[in-house]
DNA sequence: ATCCCGAGGG
DNA sequence: CCCTCTGGAT
């Protein structure tokens, strides 16, 4: 894709979604930060289940860690990776009142050597929590920048630094959350709905076959 | 490369 | 049944 369709790419996305927000449910900045945790290979209507149940309880690292490990397991077993996630989020707690006074860090070296926390994590809170432009890539933003062509890439790491390098910069602070609605809703892993895609002009990827419900609307349109 | 690991959709 | 979901640690 050339700079003048990743222009195109991205007016697109904004006319349609001018103020994306992440759909994960959130009060302050501990609350994202342990969303996000707890979001790893989960949907967001699953974490958020989960966290409408704790958060009232717990949602600060003291209440965490007062609440102990095996109970935040009972609130966290309708998640994937439960045991992990409670196991690593106790502890980010605990390093949390040890090292930060309770507070979420605000530097990236801070962020990661949270138990759990790895460079996607950190880049969400980076984003959404402190206003800096990275560009957190996740299973959506790897998929649709490698199959649109926007910013191809063999890991995560090299699609996020050609994105910093290709995105303008007037798009790069909400560029993260159009391109994860855009992987949700519309660029789907399994069957990506190309038919009702708005920025199909400026993708590289084309579809084999149609899919039946391309052609039934078709039909019928 | 492998493990973790439940819910929802097709 | 199979695949996917705002990954991270070993």
């Amino acid at each position: 894709m050339n700079q003048a369709s990743i222009q195109a790419f991205f007016a697109t996305l904004k006319a349609a979604n001018p103020h994306p927000v992440t759909e994960l449910q959130y009060t302050n900045v501990f609350e994202l930060l342990a969303a996000v945790l707890l979001s790893a290979q989960a949907t967001d209507v699953g974490v958020n289940k989960a966290t409408r149940r704790l958060f009232p309880v717990a949602n600060t690292p003291a209440a965490i860690v007062a609440l102990g490990l095996p109970r935040l397991e009972d609130y966290l077993r309708t998640i994937g990776l439960y045991r992990t996630k409670a196991k690593n989020l106790m502890q980010t707690c605990q390093l949390l009142l040890e090292r930060h006074g309770g507070r979420v860090p605000r530097t990236r070296e801070a962020l990661e050597a949270l138990p759990g926390v790895g460079r996607k994590t950190a880049n969400v809170v980076l984003n959404v929590a402190f206003g800096e432009p990275t560009m957190a890539v996740d299973t959506h933003i790897f998929r649709v920048s490698n199959r649109t062509g926007l910013a191809p890439g063999k890991t995560p790491l090299a699609v996020e630094l050609k994105l910093l390098s290709r995105v303008p910069p007037e798009y790069l602070p909400d560029a993260h959350h159009w391109l994860i609605l855009h992987g949700r809703y519309v660029c789907q892993a399994r069957l990506p709905r190309c038919w009702e895609c708005s920025v199909a002009p400026w993708c590289d990827y084309r579809p084999k076959s149609i899919a039946p419900q391309a052609r039934a609307n078709q039909t019928t349109s």
